[in-house]
RNA sequence: GCCCCAGUAGCUCAAGGGACAGAGCAACGGUCUUCUAAACCGUUGGUUGCAGGUUCGAGUCCUGCCUGGGGCGCCA
């Protein structure tokens, strides 16, 4: 990458500086590269010298001017200049630009891509659903987040395994399975009440019909447990089904979805549970079987120094002690999470599990990194990415929603109102961090005026462009791109050039929205670029510049669809 | 009570400790006889919640407070 290269460049002429006595000789810090907001400062600029004025003992422009002064030039290098306070500004030749359009073509749909996973293996876990209803807008913006980010990784050198775990078992899915046979009953005719804190949702009355068209009244005759079972069954298929089909009307699919109970039925939990009961991190109290936080552990003090270490902050501290077997005998979900990341990380051998939560599981990480030490494994192997809610208002009023609740907001209506491309959008956008405020009424008037549409349109032109320039017989064989030297292509292609930086960066902070705001960075340099520069011309004088442009655009083409792809966005020819 | 996230332009949001805090929408003014005007060019708009601190430099890091959201042993 173009931007490793320059630090590289600059920490020789560092050393070579303090070699020849220019500088005083101090360990260097490291060389950081921005990109500045002003034009006029460049391409790239670092504000080293500024941190190295105290060490050096003097002033950052000078220190500036003497590492200037032992930087070599390689073609790349347009200007280096310093300003104050002590930056030094780089831009990159006009001639090397031009000349990126070529590397581009020749990149194709790998162009971007970097190789920071090294073919390590990383499972992305996402949506993961309660399989006990429809998915809620706040699961799209799981599945968004957990989607583009498995895309990115995989574009940043990562062997990516997309997963869904199916919570098929424990107290959610009994009473799914009751709230199911009541509405099964009802269907008909019988006079059943919904178990206390079952499934309100009109789906389920939907389905209890659906259940009785089909198989008529033979649950019914059943002995009750018997029927439940069955009733679990036919519901979670059902259920999954129409999940997939939510995740694939927005492009989303899953390499394996992994059975919750299958994490007992194959012998996992036996065998951890056994584990970790010989190693001494389980203890009985009042009738259950707890998993002792930190502070109780056997290798308390090795918690202790790992966090010294940094390897784990003091929030992922874990303080309390966790149920993992009920008073009544029956596993708690924590349970099967503990068999399920030795399955991710020993069974399976992932070098990194990273899940996807909502912020109202936040309180759940530091036990799973907790029980992750306590399994004798490296906690830094488990990331959680959480997101903050998605509130919803219909017309300014605000929605409380939940699937226990009976009220909901189906990501389906939400897709199919505004359309996948919209919904992905809007949801990746903001940094997972922040709250999202969604006014469904809003969204389906201001998703005309959706950013989604703005990046689409670049990429329509300049289809366009190509069908109009094959209507005029024109060609861009023989292009010669070195006569790119055009503001506004030279401004395109730096922008184009910028797409691996932002791999790197989407996949070393686990932040997807990134890509967002560069995709709209670089329509907006298309759009430019196409008003003041006309590609195809009958014009005899513009034969030349006409085929150069023609492979910009198709460069451009490239980039734009390799970031739309990232996001899971489309790329229409027509719009 | 304790923990996590957020507070930035009228609205929705960006901003790897760096230069004059940026986009989109909204508002206002221009630009289509030539490849798609879902576009372009320009203008207006800010005490980055408040108070301290660290730093050559703070929206960003630290402490305290205010507001909103979420969480805190047998729900997930």
């Amino acid at each position: 990458m173009i931007r490793d290269d320059i630090i590289r460049l600059i920490e020789r002429a560092i050393k070579k500086a303090q070699k020849k006595g220019d500088l005083p000789s101090f360990d260097v810090p490291e060389v950081t590269l921005e990109r500045p907001k002003e034009e006029i400062h460049g391409d790239y600029a670092t504000p080293v010298c500024m941190s190295m004025a105290r060490l050096a003992r003097m002033a950052p422009v000078q220190i500036a001017e003497k590492i200037v002064a032992r930087m070599e030039r390689p073609d790349y290098i347009g200007s280096v200049e310093v300003a104050h306070p002590g930056f030094i500004n780089i831009a990159l030749s006009n001639a090397w630009v031009a000349a990126q359009v070529e590397a581009i073509l020749g990149q194709g749909e790998r162009f971007g891509h970097v190789n920071r996973g090294q073919g390590r293996r990383v499972q992305v876990e996402y949506i993961s659903a309660n399989p006990t209803g429809p998915l809620t807008i706040g699961s799209g913006r799981n599945a968004v987040l957990g989607d583009t980010l498995a895309n990115v990784l995989a574009a940043a050198g990562w062997q990516v395994q997309r997963e869904f775990y199916v919570n098929d078992t424990g107290n959610q899915m009994e009473l799914f399975a009751a709230s199911l046979y009541t509405r099964y009953a009802q269907a008909l005719g019988r006079d059943m009440p919904l178990p206390e804190a079952g499934y309100p949702g009109s789906y389920l009355v939907e389905m209890g019909q659906a259940i009785a068209a089909e198989f008529g009244d033979r649950f019914l005759g059943m002995e009750r447990d018997q029927a439940l079972g069955a009733l679990q069954a036919e519901g979670l298929k059902r259920m999954l089904a129409e999940i997939e089909a939510d995740a694939k009307s927005m492009g989303i699919y899953f390499d394996h979805w992994k059975s919750e109970q299958s994490l007992y039925d194959d012998g996992t939990y036996g065998a951890i549970f056994n584990k970790l009961s010989a190693d001494g991190w389980l203890i009985h109290r009042e009738g259950a079987v707890w998993f002792k936080g930190d502070r109780g552990g056997p290798h308390s003090s090795q918690a202790r120094i790992d966090s010294e270490n940094g390897k784990r902050g003091p929030e992922e501290q874990e303080d309390k002690d966790n149920v993992v077997v009920r008073s009544d005998g029956r596993p708690t979900y924590f349970a099967s999470d503990i068999a399920y990341v030795w399955d991710k990380l020993v069974t399976r051998g992932f070098d990194w599990a990273i899940y996807v939560w909502g912020a109202d599981h936040h309180g759940h990480v530091p036990r799973m990194k907790a029980v992750t030490h306590a399994l004798g494994l490296d906690p830094e192997r488990v990331t959680v990415i959480l997101y903050q809610l998605v509130t919803l208002k219909r017309g300014g009023e605000l929605v409380r929603m939940g699937k226990r609740t009976g009220e909901i907001i189906t990501l389906r209506e939400v897709v199919e109102e505004i359309g996948a491309d919209a919904t992905r959008l809007m949801l990746l956008t903001r940094s997972a961090d922040s709250q999202m405020e969604l006014d469904l009424t809003l969204a389906v008037q201001e998703s005309r005026e959706n950013p989604v549409y703005y990046v689409q349109y670049s990429y329509a032109r300049i289809a366009s462009i190509f069908r109009y320039a094959q209507e005029q017989g024109m060609s861009l064989e023989g292009g010669d791109v070195s006569l790119l030297t055009h503001p506004a292509e030279q401004a395109l292609i730096r922008q184009m050039i910028q797409l691996s930086a932002i791999i790197a960066l989407c996949a070393e902070t686990l932040s997807p929205h990134h890509l967002t705001h560069y995709a709209q960075k670089l329509a907006s340099a298309f759009h430019s670029f196409y008003e003041e520069c006309r590609v195809v011309s009958q014009d005899p004088a513009h034969v030349d510049l006409g085929k150069a442009r023609l492979k910009l655009v198709l460069a451009a083409k490239t980039v734009l669809a390799n970031t739309l792809t990232l996001m899971g966005v489309s790329t229409p020819e027509v719009m």
